[in-house]
RNA sequence: GGAGUGAUGGCCGAGUUGGUCGAAGGCGCUCGCCUGCUAAGCGAGUAUACGCUGUAAAGGCGUAUCGAGGGUUCGAAUCCCUCUCACUCCGCCA
């Protein structure tokens, strides 16, 4: 959400960053029609505060009547329409607020100035590449056959039990994804983030706090008759952690690394990425949330790309950065990075995390504040947040690349001792 | 799930026969005074949001806020309704 003073003060400012980021028709009227609605809003509030600055006064003279003993009769009755007055001008405000209030948790974020200009995803600039994609003397397979021949991944079972877009990890590959929350945990709690384990189901008002709700209803599993939601990913609750909170300066920066399960409804993307790993409806993910000053939101913002580029360089695993250009920014972001590692069943590279600045879009939803000192009147934080990593993609990317020719899978070097020793996943290891 | 109790400012805590209550008192905090230092003491101050006005900043005026929302009333922290949360007891449960 953004300021609706600085919209209603500067409206270009908003015209441009819609037109910037391609925005649909519907969105640049629906901003029109919050600066429309806030005029009369405006107008409204200033009729109904003077009615009621009378009535208290009046009120006051009424008290002093009565005190007094004396009949003040025609005072009440005076008021009696002036309060019916009021009662009509403030169902007229709540109106127009709840119009204002939706056109502004439905307004994109702002992109930040050095966000290169595009249209699509086609334009996103890769920065750099790490890592040598593996040569094969074979032609590699794709990591659900892979999955498969192993036994560590059975999706038939998994559609049966759920149905499509789950999966179940058995044997040495449940271990393999047991082996990277804990490497991946124990890594960022070594890089300076502590690590949380939040709740899987939030209310309403965490989702309206990270951007998640309203606009996104139909991407996200709701539990029926309750106000229960299935976090898209941990993001949701580790940063609704400070809501409605003031944080003292010496808190921040605040780092969080959040295991979850992460469920998307994948509303919209039927007949793309229907096998394997990549787009499930519950994967695992390691996220990391900051919660920043204003002014180094942007710094960190580079340091969480580092951390989670570390932990791909950590698996050697081969992988570039690309940066998201204006037209493909998400709703929430001022600024992203997306991680994409080599996957060679696939010959391309896939997003395996996604780094952003939020800056104070969701800090206003949530209302996340902070004092600089004690008398200081407090100031929205900045968050953000990055993957590190996707653990469905990361497995997929493991199986893929670390495969040999006799279809057994190395075991990343760093992993060994979180997988008990075992160095090899392969046809002996399938009876564990 | 059943029964009950409660929710007031940074904290504790008055106020529930509706009117002078943005809210006593205390603690904490800030500034000043005092003291050779510390402690004690004295004085002043100490919420947030929004609108209007105004400015280089500030300020001024107004409105709202006593868990949340709605209602009764000329007027609600105080009365009524709904909801949320916390605590206690019972039941159930990993």
């Amino acid at each position: 959400m953004l300021d609706a003073k600085l919209l209603r003060q500067n409206p270009d400012r908003m015209r441009q960053a819609l037109s910037r980021r391609r925005e649909s028709q519907e969105t640049i009227d629906m901003f029109e029609q919050f600066l429309d609605e806030d005029r009369k809003w405006r107008e409204y509030v200033a009729e109904t505060e003077q009615l009621k600055a009378n009535r208290n006064a009046v009120t006051q003279q009424v008290a002093q009547a009565k005190r007094n003993g004396e009949d003040a009769q025609s005072l009440i009755e005076k008021m009696r329409l002036v309060g019916d007055q009021i009662q009509a001008l403030d169902a007229q405000i709540r109106e127009s607020e709840q119009v204002i209030e939706d056109c502004l948790l439905r307004l994109p974020n702002l992109p930040h100035d050095s966000v290169p200009e595009g249209a699509s995803e086609e334009e996103n600039p890769e920065l750099r590449r790490h890592g040598e994609a593996p040569v094969f003397s074979f032609e590699p397979k794709n990591h659900w056959d892979l999955g498969q021949l192993l036994g560590i991944l059975d999706f038939e079972r998994a559609a049966k039990v759920s149905g499509s877009r789950f999966v179940i990890y058995k044997g040495l590959g449940a271990r393999l994804e047991r082996a990277l929350m804990n490497f991946m945990i124990d890594m960022q709690a070594g890089r300076g983030y502590e690590e949380v384990w939040p709740p899987y189901l939030v209310n309403r008002a965490s989702m309206v706090g990270t951007g998640n709700l309203p606009k996104f209803e139909d991407d996200v599993f709701r539990v029926a008759d309750e106000d229960f939601y299935l976090i898209p990913t941990a993001e949701v609750p580790v940063t609704n952690l400070h809501r409605d909170e003031i944080l003292a300066l010496e808190m921040l920066p605040i780092n969080y690394a959040g295991f979850s399960s992460s469920f998307r409804s994948e509303a919209g993307s039927s007949g793309r990425d229907t096998r394997g790993l990549i787009r499930l409806h519950q994967f695992q993910k390691v996220e990391l949330v900051k919660f920043t000053t204003p002014e180094s939101s942007y710094d960190a913002l580079e340091a969480i790309v580092e951390d989670a580029e570390a932990v791909l360089r950590a698996l050697r695993l081969p992988y570039r950065v690309i940066e998201i250009c204006t037209g493909d920014l998400g709703f929430k972001e001022t600024k992203k990075y997306d991680l994409e590692v080599w996957l060679p069943g696939a010959k391309m590279y896939r997003e395996i995390s996604s780094c952003s600045n939020f800056e104070d879009f969701q800090a206003r939803r949530a209302n996340i504040r902070f004092r600089r000192t004690e008398k200081s009147k407090p100031e929205f934080v900045h968050t953000l947040n990055g993957s590190a990593l996707a653990l469905g993609r990361t497995m997929a990317a493991i199986l893929e690349n670390y495969q040999e020719a006799d279809g057994t899978i190395r075991v990343p070097e760093v992993l060994i001792p979180y997988m008990g020793g075992v160095t090899r996943m392969g046809y002996a290891n399938e009876r564990i």
